[in-house]
DNA sequence: TCTGTGACTTTGC
DNA sequence: GGCAAAGCCACAG
């Protein structure tokens, strides 16, 4: 039975595939796990992530590199820190380098994707 | 059941 | 190439 609530598990679990040193977009994994159009469903559930140890979510940012959901962290630029801490240089919550450490799970992921 | 909201994406001008 | 608007899906009330 895939029940709604299997959505968050998919994102969580590709999120924590994401390698250290690597960004990745909510598109891009809503893609992965089925559902190109639910890019926003994946930042949403990327709130309940906070529950959820182990989940890097300042790996993932929007399309543009941008730290879109650094608020929504507990400290203002913890997200920054964080990215900065792998090597990402983020500036004025804009990532560096984005497009050379983007990390695309439909193109570097395996099919496995449950 | 229906409405509103959102850590996005794509398209149009 | 940059800015504005619409679309889309899933969850909470």
């Amino acid at each position: 039975m895939k029940s709604s609530n299997d959505f968050y598990d998919r994102v969580f679990k590709v999120v924590r595939l994401i390698p250290y040193g690597r960004v990745t977009s909510y598109g891009a994994i809503a893609r992965y796990i089925g559902a190109p159009r639910s890019s926003r469903t994946v930042g949403y559930a990327m709130n309940a992530s906070h529950n959820v140890p182990g989940i890097p979510a300042q790996r993932v940012v929007n399309r543009n590199g941008l730290l879109t959901g650094k608020h929504h962290f507990q400290g203002t630029n913890l997200m920054q820190q964080l990215l900065e801490s792998e090597g990402i240089t983020v500036i004025e919550d804009q990532i560096q380098n984005f497009k050379e450490i983007y990390w695309d799970p439909n193109l570097e992921l395996p099919d496995f994707k449950e």
